[in-house]
RNA sequence: GCCCGAGUGGCGGAAUUGGUAGACGCAGCGGAUUCAAAAUCCGCCGCCGCAAGGCUUGCCGGUUCGAGUCCGGCCUCGGGUACCA
């Protein structure tokens, strides 16, 4: 008897899709099309089991759709631009092309004998010219309708190496390899309009039912609108031109506990008292060292400086404040100016504290009214409390209703207008880097900042740069900086940085319908393939990618590049959790981290040691990621036991949208068990036609029942009950002693079933078993209701809520026949020693409560 | 700091969304087969207890005839935090 080969089968049915062309995506308007697209790699250099886990998980979907009547869209890209390029062309002197496209050949040659019904054809590079050349074509159409724009923002700066630094480069406030403290420096950068489209952004989360709750709360919060009051407090003497610092804030109601009025570090008042006073310079300076995340600026000790100046408080003109600057607020949000009331914030009480000024309570709990001392007092607005410090009388009201009466009386007597407002701010698409898309416009002396003509595009980057020192080589390469302007012909310079990889992977879902275009998409293929009807990718993805994406599918419609009805790009979106594996570190000399591979670390005792003997840390679950070398290589897994073993084992193995810590255990099990239903097969093929069976009919019941729970769970990603559904039928279909005709009836079926995740396997018994064509092309089954029926159920007896018992009812019994044999049940019975039940609950098909 | 999740046997997890907690798999234990082993097949397998029985879904409290599921308060872990992708 031949045994499991899965070499031999998976190279046989790789084969027979390709010559058949089962995966090449054709537009053919009588079918209706289904757009499955999962979140394309960053090629880091080999794929990892979190890959194998994410494209799996798609590759059912599509195999799925496909059967049940779809033309099916199932493309791969890679996301090709970005930072580790650069590092490693730094770290080895190769070249960041290089390295990524020789990524890329060895991730492609991993994936391919995973058998994914993918269309290859289609497959691009973020960091093709020919895609980023269009995408600077979008760049242009979205500057001609306005939707960029140029203004200065702050960039950590690394002032040893002299370069910007990424936020995950700048490591306790200091630069990853210089290890000097980080400095926030402002730099005329580039900005997409994504927040004239935060109404909309908001708005249309609730048009997005298919996507998970929690992405859509993320994105709320993330996109703030906030209603609040704007209002300008009077200098007591005009400085520097101003005579008044406008302030926005969300808790107007707290106005009377104003203590001190804050500036950012950044504001324009700051900047020119800094000017002309070395002192507060220097304060202001020590403010602005340390990385630009918010965490950063959030968890950073608060610092303050007094600038000596005093404002009017609006409602009380002899009530004079000061002014401070306060390295806690960011010139980005509202004004860049803030009134602090301490008893309601903890990060102005935390600075009261520090720098002893007035604390004044505005209210207090309505049930516990304490003065504030060391913590806030912070209640959700929806909660009454007690006012005590109020100008317009109030006395028990929720925080909300404080604000709606005070902006109504600030409006009244013209000091201030309640102004909504978004959190969310304007896309900072520039890159001081080389490995990105070059920004396709040049600046000239005479003409100012002219956009390349179309017909020049794609502006490549220039291949011979060098790495050896830090910053963006394109800035010390005259040949390709020094052009004549596009307007004038005059000599000028190109625009050096690049743009953010975010840019890239907005839009790779639209160009896959038409990746070959000369234009950015073909308007046919955009219109038949779009929307992504199934996107899939982590959690980590949840805000930023998704949200810039839908930006982009909006620009890109008001730009002609997409239907209307893809400015909402993703239909439905599931986001599976992520693999996770320990992180082994130790630090270096100079205290910097450093992160060994899962194979060069011996485990002894829940210790981990290197092989010199050195004790590692050890970092539990933590996400697989190439700079943290913890990334688990499915390669071996593939070798030893083939494709439809691996993709069986990490959709088997627990729910795809929970994170999983990998381990190497449990694959051999998932082997066994494809071997196990290859044998059955066998066993099956060669009984005799003729011989009589016994039990066909609940063998044909289990595999309708398998039927409808499979594609049940196929349909609600629960792939993991899914698949423990198809061990116990091939249980019950192993035990079989049914004729075979029916025993052949339920293998196939299982095939059938099993094929989305296990192709190749599904595929060899279907043709065994004298199955037409392509199980990849068969039509799914459907379940047989009238098999799924029982005639008898089971019903558990509780007593007080406790399972004491068990009763055999008819299907239709009444709730009259199910109590009296319920209360004739010797355990209900014994428990009621005579007596009667105080309440008897029967919810038919489901339990019976016996209450004593 | 702030926003969003998750927590169930030795392990991964299931539970028709308020109705039998532990499906299915891994590991383990016992048996069959074998000269022996591997492979395969059969059975057992939450905890305490000789048993009757009791306990059990991170912790504390609440709602309910009934809570893994709903509500309130904590703890731990993970994701995001706008230049990692």
């Amino acid at each position: 008897m031949p045994h499991y080969d899965p070499a031999t089968i998976e190279a046989k049915w790789q084969a027979a899709w390709d010559e058949d062309g089962t995966f090449i995506a054709r537009e053919d308007p009588a079918r209706p099309k289904y757009y499955v697209l999962e979140m394309f790699p960053y090629p880091s250099g080999r794929i990892h089991i979190g890959h194998v886990r994410n494209y799996t998980m798609g590759d059912v979907i599509a195999r799925f759709k496909a059967c049940t009547g779809f033309n099916v869209l199932h493309p791969m890209g890679f996301d090709a631009f970005g930072m580790p390029a650069e590092n490693a062309a730094m770290a080895s002197g190769g070249h960041p092309k290089t390295w990524t496209y020789d990524n890329i050949d060895t991730m492609v040659a991993q994936m391919k004998p995973l058998g994914f019904s993918l269309d290859w054809t289609r497959m691009f590079a973020t960091c093709d010219p020919e895609y980023y050349g269009q995408q600077q074509a979008l760049f242009l159409d979205f500057l001609e309708k306005g939707l960029v724009y140029r203004k200065n923002a702050v960039v950590n700066w690394d002032p040893v190496d002299m370069t910007v630094l990424a936020n995950e480069q700048v490591i306790d406030g200091k630069g990853w390899r210089s290890g000097a403290e980080v400095e926030r420096r402002e730099l005329t950068q580039w900005f997409f309009k994504i927040s004239d489209f935060s109404e909309d952004l908001l708005d249309a989360l609730d048009t997005l039912d298919d996507w998970p709750a929690k992405v859509r709360l993320m994105q709320e919060n993330w996109i703030g609108k906030s209603r609040g009051l704007r209002m300008s407090w009077s200098l007591t003497a005009p400085v520097h031109g101003f005579d008044a610092i406008d302030v926005y804030t969300t808790r107007p109601d707290t106005l009377m506990g104003a203590s001190f009025l804050g500036l950012s570090p950044d504001h324009p008042l700051a900047r020119a008292l800094e000017a002309d006073n070395p002192e507060m310079a220097e304060a202001l300076a020590a403010m602005r060292k340390g990385g630009t995340t918010e965490e950063a600026l959030e968890k950073a000790e608060k610092l303050g400086f007094d600038t000596g100046l005093k404002v009017r408080h609006p409602l009380n003109p002899d009530w004079e404040i000061p002014v401070w600057v306060a390295n806690f607020i960011l010139m980005d949000y509202g004004t860049g100016a803030i009134f602090a009331c301490p008893a309601h914030d903890q990060r102005d009480l935390d600075f009261c504290r520090k720098y002893d000024l007035p604390v004044i309570d505005t209210f207090l709990s309505a049930e516990n009214p304490q003065p504030v001392t060391t913590e806030a007092f912070v209640p959700p607005k929806t909660e009454p409390v007690r006012w005590v410090n109020h100008f317009a009388g109030l006395d028990i009201a929720t925080g909300q209703e404080a604000i709606d009466a005070t902006i109504a009386y600030m409006e009244d007597r013209d000091l201030g207008t309640g102004v909504t407002q978004f959190r969310l701010r304007d896309w900072g698409l520039s890159r001081q880097r080389y490995w990105g898309c070059p920004i396709p416009v040049v600046h000239c002396d005479a003409c100012g900042v002219v956009p390349e003509k179309k017909e020049n595009l794609p502006v490549t980057l220039p291949d011979d740069v060098s790495f050896d020192i830090p910053g963006n080589p394109l800035d010390r390469h005259p040949t390709w900086r020094d052009v004549p302007c596009p307007a004038c012909g005059k000599p000028a310079k190109r625009e050096t940085d690049t743009m953010d990889t975010f840019v890239d992977s907005s839009w790779y879902f639209a160009r896959f319908t038409a990746p070959r275009a000369e234009t950015p998409t073909d308007p046919d293929a955009a219109a038949y393939w779009m929307n992504v009807d199934q996107y899939i990718g982590g959690i980590e993805h949840a805000i930023l990618h998704l949200l810039y994406s839908r930006f982009f599918a909006r620009a890109m419609h008001i730009t002609g590049h997409l239907p209307a009805k893809s400015r909402e790009p993703f239909d439905a979106l599931f986001t599976q959790g992520m693999v996770t594996h320990a992180i082994y570190k130790t630090t270096d000399a100079q205290g910097r981290p450093v992160y060994h591979y899962p194979e060069e670390v011996e485990l002894r005792d829940g210790k981990g040691f290197l092989a010199d003997g050195t004790e590692v840390e050890i970092v539990p679950s933590a996400k697989m990621s190439k700079s943290k070398n913890n990334v688990v290589d499915p390669v071996a897994i593939i070798e030893k036991y083939g494709a439809d073993t691996a993709r069986w084992f990490v959709l088997s193995d627990s729910p795809p949208e929970r994170d999983v810590e990998w381990t190497a255990a449990g694959a051999e099990g998932a082997y066994k068990h494809l071997g196990r239903v290859w044998s059955l097969s066998d066993r099956i093929a060669q009984m005799d036609p003729a011989a009589p069976g016994d039990g066909d009919d609940d063998l044909l019941r289990a595999m309708h029942k398998t039927i409808f729970d499979v594609t049940g769970g196929i349909e609600s990603f629960g792939f993991n009950a899914a698949i423990a559904r198809l061990y116990a039928f091939t249980n019950t279909l192993a035990k079989s002693k049914a004729s075979h005709a029916a025993q052949r009836s339920a293998i196939m079926t299982l095939a059938q079933l099993m094929a989305p995740m296990t192709p190749h396997l599904a595929e060899d018994i279907w043709v065994r078993q004298g199955g037409e064509g392509l199980l990849a092309r068969a039509p799914w089954p459907v379940a047989d209701e009238a098999m799924l029926i029982e005639d008898t159920i089971t019903l558990p007896i509780q007593i007080n809520g406790k399972r004491k018992s068990e009763i055999e009812v008819a299907r239709d019994a009444s709730k009259e026949d199910v109590e009296k044999i319920a209360l004739s049940d010797d355990a209900v019975v014994k428990a009621l020693a005579g007596g009667q039940p105080r309440k008897l609950i029967v919810v038919p098909g489901r339990i019976v409560n016996v209450v004593i």
